[in-house]
DNA sequence: TGAATGACTTGACACTGTGTCAATTGACGA
DNA sequence: TCGTCAATTGACACAGTGTCAAGTCATTCA
């Protein structure tokens, strides 16, 4: 990876994050990324083999200036099983509006059956995924997951529970605020995961 | 309406759904249609302005061969609040998969900013929307909704968790059979909603 | 019989957006 | 001063949607 340069890739992300935040319902064509980034459109191609190529590394780039893996670590901390549940909640429900924009425009290329796009986005979920398995062991290892879920179903409840969409469902289509969001979601997963204390 | 006439219109609706069904990722691109259909591209525009309007026109006809309203209808008249939502569950969960090819390019179109198939859709899950308030006002009136939601939270959390993009994801991402999505379902709309014996 | 109508066909074309190619410029470093 | 690298301009190929004009063919109606 290079260090220093000019840094006309990184202008060119700036522009990209700056249009989806603009208007997320912009189509986002190369001809505005390369005018909003300052270049030709064709220099876009230099930097990037395909529009797909460009959006990825942009969701890639979020990551990195987010800071993602600081902010799911920091869940594994928690104590117990129940804590360390919404921990993970809390720290992954609260990114999802940051990275919202341009993940909106990645499903949509996988939608879409963009194949590099799908691979990009299952990849990033799938690292999510590991972070609710580490939730649901920590509560089994208690003995605390709800009898009526294996491991893996209760998982994939979870996952499925704290999906990109899912936020995007009940914020937008229903107009919850993040905070209702967040709280909304914890509950939810107390009551599905967590056994109730006379054995469940 | 129309009664009769040689029905070029229902080959061409039959003719997107074949093809949604042969191959779920395919473009479906309006001369395949034509092609499928048996007819000129050119003639699909005397029936459909657009290509919207022609894929909005397939998900009504599917509604209506497959008789959604019947299959919907028949939950309203189970016994008891958990009842209603088991049969609920049942029969939208059951209906998903029916609809999922043709969903899945009018999600499509939605994800990329088309502003009428958006309408369409939210049209359709506004109706679906009714029979989780049905289900949840009928735990509600007996006394059975855990007291940690309202009505409306409730309403919208079900509605959340039966979407399609819900069965997308457990299905086909967590390779869930059809069967264990219905299982899975009941049992998790069952802890979220129903109140538990002793006072919750 | 013969004209009008309606559904459909063929073929050409405009438009948008992505991606490619070739030739040129200008700056910077060895 | 030469080479190289980033960027530029301009032209173009390719898909796919949607439009337009002219022609065919069958049915219906007078």
């Amino acid at each position: 990876m290079s260090i220093k340069k000019p840094d006309t890739r990184s202008r060119i992300l700036d522009a990209v994050l700056s249009l989806v935040a603009d208007d997320p319902d912009t189509g986002l064509r190369m001809a505005d990324i390369a005018r909003r980034a300052g270049i030709s459109r064709q220099a876009l191609y230099l930097h990037f083999a395909t529009r797909t190529d460009l959006l990825v590394a942009t969701t890639l780039y979020v990551d990195e200036i987010k800071d993602v893996d600081a902010r799911l670590a920091a869940s594994r901390t928690a104590g117990s099983g129940a804590e360390r549940l919404d921990a993970y909640i809390d720290a992954w429900g609260n990114y999802i509006p940051v990275i919202y924009g341009i993940a909106r425009v990645l499903l949509s290329l996988k939608d879409a059956g963009d194949q590099e796009a799908a691979t990009a986005w299952k990849n990033r979920m799938d690292a999510m995924r590991e972070g609710c398995a580490a939730a649901i062991d920590a509560l089994k290892a208690e003995g605390r997951l709800s009898s009526e879920h294996t491991r893996g179903q209760a998982t994939a409840l979870l996952w499925t529970l704290l999906s990109v969409r899912n936020w995007e469902h009940l914020t937008i289509d229903c107009g919850w605020s993040q905070k209702a969001y967040i709280a909304g979601l914890r509950t939810s997963a107390k009551r599905l995961f967590v056994a109730t204390d006379e054995g469940d």
